[in-house]
DNA sequence: GAGTGGTCTAGACCACTGT
DNA sequence: CAGTGGTCTAGACCACTCC
């Protein structure tokens, strides 16, 4: 750290410290010193270290434990989703009987993944639509919709990929009652083939995308830090008629997600 | 606020606040009372109240001005990025005269916007492919690149809508003087038409998104708190040789900006 | 000059984690 | 138990803005 820099000392402890990480000094896991040693280190108040600190969790760089310490955070595993492939893919194999579908080997669903080891938890239940929902599938307010919340994690690795809240119109649904039972999930096909049963045909997916710090609720359950971003994506189905017939609302960790369009471009003639 | 809660005094105070902010009670714009006012109110140190406020800020609620006060955030206007659209569009028109694609008065180019009242500041450089760049380009490590930074900014508005950083490599664009010189920016038509003066056609764009928190110097650029995210887009372009010709880093204000994706999938037969 | 937020100190007690 | 981070206090001085 030089000498003589008009900005604030915590400021300039906590770009020391991150330099340090940065170059491998500190590496992924490894505990910082705690702060009452970092205080004599760096001659200055705990608060002032607790401050630099702050600073380093807001970048996402550390995490502190009670109780335990301050500990470099490991960059985790980045999942990539790659949407437009993906969303046809499952089309293709909507109309699959049940054996094809398995023998495909992935858990399809949602959340458009499609590694062999996902494991989720599910949970059905029905709502009245809002003004906000109303207006997305084109029904009056307080239609009857199915909701369905999932948290989809790896087995090896227990904090969750995704959270999702996805809404279907609850009177299409109900003409598969089998559709209603969240025992009966993961369904095999994922979304579309759930929808293929109804005799609908998807023809356009709209994902909206956003940025924002995360609740104090999903912080908690996906396992990351206020300091670190979510994506937020709001994805709404479309049927060969015309009709919303789904949406979805994500939220992915942003420190790991990695969302991947790819638009393919008419040729010149 | 209620009586008796287990949680930390600052929390409370952040959301009692917060909901008087959600309420109304506190409208945007409007300020809040001074920090030593509210250590008064809710009798507590003003540490612990400005514990309270940075909580406000990470959740991008509020913002401060020294000597002056802390203030309630406006939402601001949230702009639509439509790339599967605006990549075509661009496309169609950059084999048009220079008449023709002025008449749509739109100053188009990379970030997808076509809003009549945009600003933007340009900076080219020429640079060596790192390695990450030489990989995306399949070109050895050093090879030069153009380097061209934007910025981005409504009129009506003084903070930037996008930070873009685009490459594309040095002796392709060579081939036409007039691409190299920074004071011919903005080129009417944009990079497709760009591309098009060199013979190049475009195939395949790949957009891939991820967010974080801000650094401090593209908080500062693009006047954000650092509680509040950005959106991470790697766009790559592809010609019809299956060329990456272009490669961009697109930050954008995740509290301002959603970027929409459209599929279409293939019917079913 | 008065008032604001920004930085900083030198303490204190607590909850939690290890041994 | 000792050591950690989490919360909190009651001060202080500074830079900045507005009047």
């Amino acid at each position: 750290m030089t000498e003589r820099d008009w900005r604030p000392r915590y400021i300039q402890v906590a770009e020391d410290l991150r330099d340090q990480i940065l170059r491998g000094e500190l590496p992924p896991g490894s505990a910082m010193l705690s702060e009452t040693d970092l205080s004599e280190r760096y001659d200055l108040s705990r608060t002032s270290v607790r401050n630099a600190i702050k600073q380093l969790k807001d970048w996402g760089l550390v995490r502190s434990k009670q109780g335990q310490g301050t500990y470099v955070r490991a960059p985790r595993q980045r999942v990539e989703r790659r949407h437009t492939e993906r969303y046809q893919w499952e089309k293709d194999r909507a109309r699959l009987g049940e054996p094809e579908r398995g023998e495909t080997g992935a858990t399809e669903f949602d959340t458009g993944l499609d590694l062999p080891d996902l494991e989720f938890r599910a949970k059905y239940t029905i709502v009245e639509a809002d003004d906000n929902l109303a207006g997305i599938f084109g029904v009056p307010a307080g239609t009857a919709l199915l909701k369905r919340e999932y948290w989809t994690s790896t087995r090896s690795e227990d904090s969750p990929l995704s959270l999702v809240r996805s809404y279907l119109l609850r009177d299409i649904v109900a003409a598969n009652p089998d559709l209603m039972d969240e025992a009966k999930e993961p369904w095999p096909g994922g979304t579309q083939n759930q929808l293929y049963t109804l005799g609908i045909e998807l023809e356009t997916i709209v994902d909206r995308l956003t940025a924002r710090p995360p609740l104090p609720e999903e912080a908690d359950v996906l396992d990351i830090e206020v300091g670190v971003s979510v994506l937020v994506l709001h994805k709404t189905s479309i049927d060969t008629q015309g009709r919303v017939v789904e949406f979805s609302e994500v939220i992915l960790p942003g420190d790991r997600t990695e969302i991947v369009h790819v638009t393919t471009l008419e040729r010149w003639a």
